[in-house]
DNA sequence: CCTGGCACTCGGTAGACTTGAGTGCCAGGC
DNA sequence: GCCTGGCACTCAAGTCTACCGAGTGCCAGG
């Protein structure tokens, strides 16, 4: 092993000077793994003591001075261990961490959840970040797929009161829609569901970001049903543009912190659900399942990770789960269950008829 | 003044041993006031020169021991100031805190907010919570009022996919409720449709919670749907009964308190809907409006205090605002937030329809 | 090129001392 | 009789010192 480190070593860092040789790379390892476990400073000795590393705590020290000067890990202070940086995690995490599965217990969670859980997609998405942040206790959040490509599957009005109607437009994914309607004169019930069959007409089977185009019927009362519903309508295609957001857990952000400061930014940002959308996508686009301190660009995230999996519904990435925790995360879980429930959210909202009905019409996705 | 106190407080005394005469309920407020705004141990000579106590310092601390005798203060340490007892501010809430009023700014916040908010009722709820923790610092909770009451306006039946269906109920209060259903052989849109207008005639008009009696409708597919959809109905009831919590600015929470464990505890009693219904309606129910410390029963909020109001509509209290902060918390301001807010938010959901719809008259607050 | 040895650094802890805010108590005065 | 100023006392927090030990960097020898 350290032979051949020996051999190893030159070569690549004649490829690239900054690459690390199989004993470095033992080291940073050592080092993160021990520091994810005790947050403390890791000493040079700790480090010659670990199996993989089979050198003495002098030679460990002397590569730990390159990695220090690579940007690997950083002391406190003199006389200090080292820790990992940012850089240090990346490195750890791109190199250092196999694929990682979830230990029996945790598999037995995951699969008595989906077991479980029935009704809605909301639920189920809502729910699964709470198995999320107990599978790994971190913050969990889950991003459900957008509206987007689902078309229109009924449209109705329904009176509330004399001069309030509800638009209720249910969607082939399963989602459904609502906005009222504000009347100015009364109109009873069957003008009103006259109106939504006309909408229907017109409606049905388009995207949901379909243009508003609804001849006059000649009733004048549909007309003006229908011109309110219109407004509703936009409203309504406006709110689906925004994907859903579900977040589970923050107390555990209260437990991977210690600065109740960093707490207190780290939830603001879950408070902001676009930004957790944005930033979600945005890592995953970026082809990663990692962003380490600031490498996604939100300063008050600058001591978190960030742990990302698609959830891909027939192949496509449509939703996002997302874990919230510090830099020093316990990556292989993290990874591990994020990828796995990323997955089996994926599989499921495909089954329930989005893009399960292969043999039928594919036309109509249904979310549930 | 103190003249007067030496006749009244004697008289209180000889009622209730334990009252405050004048000069100590004085002092009590002093201290109290101070610490909401330092958060440091008082001391007696501070109070002397607070306004309102007109006193020495020797005095103060005299009455200082009485005060602390009786509980309504604590010394941290001997050579420190007091701070309030969770009867302390138990006093000062009962006794001290006159109506209080939101100041201009954050009165200008408040009718901007309810100017500009439409939507619908769950959107607007949620949105309370944010003015609401924006108003005060706190965190906030809004809970919605239940579906008790409310009858089904409209059941429909939407085919998703070739065996997937959605159960769509909508609600005279404006909520809609859905689930999906699988279906064993594969069903066209008319008959779903059928089964909707069967299920309609026998649910519309009667409370969410009615017993499930559909007879048969000679059509074998009818029925069958009719059945499927009988199990949905059931999840739905029970999903309704349910009320809706809405969480606002967790993260002031982490501005509340220091301690991180803190911050944890509470955050967890947030995240778990039920409790905070719970105690919410308890507070209200035993009618306080403010539950300090223990009051409430609830061990992780032992440091906390809950400032909690009544959302009625047309007189019945069916939801409920709530903030959460420490039990040094700015009371009258929380108090006068709370209030306003649950006062516009219930008359605002009265306007909607929500409430009988006493004919005619003008609501143009709607959603949309 | 690795290793053991050695001198050095420096954060953290413990004890001694100081400071000052704040108390309790008491004797004197209105 | 109650309030007040004065006084001795207490104790948390800050400062200073000394010390310990984990950990380092460097070097000479294998």
């Amino acid at each position: 092993m350290t032979t051949n480190a020996k051999h190893a070593g030159p070569a690549d860092a004649a490829a690239d000077p900054r690459a690390l040789n199989e004993r470095q790379a033992a080291i940073l390892d050592a080092v993160v793994t021990e520091y994810i476990g005790s947050a403390e400073p890791v000493g040079s000795s700790h480090v010659a003591s670990a199996p993989g590393v089979q050198v003495s705590s002098a030679t460990v020290r002397s590569e730990m001075v390159a990695l220090e000067r690579d940007g690997y890990l950083v002391q406190p202070h003199t006389s200090a261990g080292r820790i990992p940086t940012d850089k240090g995690y990346r490195f750890f995490v791109d190199h250092l961490t196999q694929p990682g599965v979830l230990g029996p217990t945790q598999h037995k969670q995951v699969c008595s959840f989906f077991d479980q859980v029935h009704g809605e997609m909301e639920d189920m998405l809502d729910r699964a970040t709470g198995l999320l942040s107990e599978l790994t206790s971190y913050a969990a959040v889950v991003v459900g797929p957008s509206h987007d490509s689902a078309t229109i599957r009924s449209v109705q009005i329904v009176g509330l009161a004399p001069h309030l109607a509800l638009l209720v437009v249910v969607l082939s994914d399963g989602a459904v829609e609502k906005r009222t309607i504000e009347l100015e004169v009364e109109i009873s019930d069957e003008v009103l569901a006259q109106g939504g069959t006309l909408l229907s007409t017109h409606l049905v089977g388009r995207t949901a970001s379909a243009t508003w185009s609804v001849p006059p019927s000649g009733n004048i009362d549909v007309d003006r049903v229908v011109a309110s519903a219109g407004t509703a309508f936009g409203l309504i295609e406006r709110s689906m543009e925004s994907d859903q957001v579900f977040v589970g857990g923050p107390s555990r952000l209260a437990e991977s912190f210690d600065a109740v400061e960093t707490v207190r930014s780290v939830l603001g940002i879950l408070e902001q659900q676009l930004v957790v959308v944005t930033l979600l996508r945005d890592v995953l686009n970026r082809g990663l399942s990692v962003a380490i301190g600031t490498e996604h660009g939100y300063e008050p995230l600058a001591s978190c990770a960030v742990v990302v999996a698609p959830v891909s519904i027939d192949g496509q990435e449509l939703g996002a789960v997302g874990l919230f925790g510090p830099t020093r995360m316990d990556y292989p879980r993290a990874l591990a269950a994020a990828h796995v429930v990323g997955e089996r959210l994926g599989e499921r909202l495909g089954e329930t008829g989005r893009g399960g009905a292969p043999a039928g019409s594919g036309r109509h996705h249904g979310g549930n």
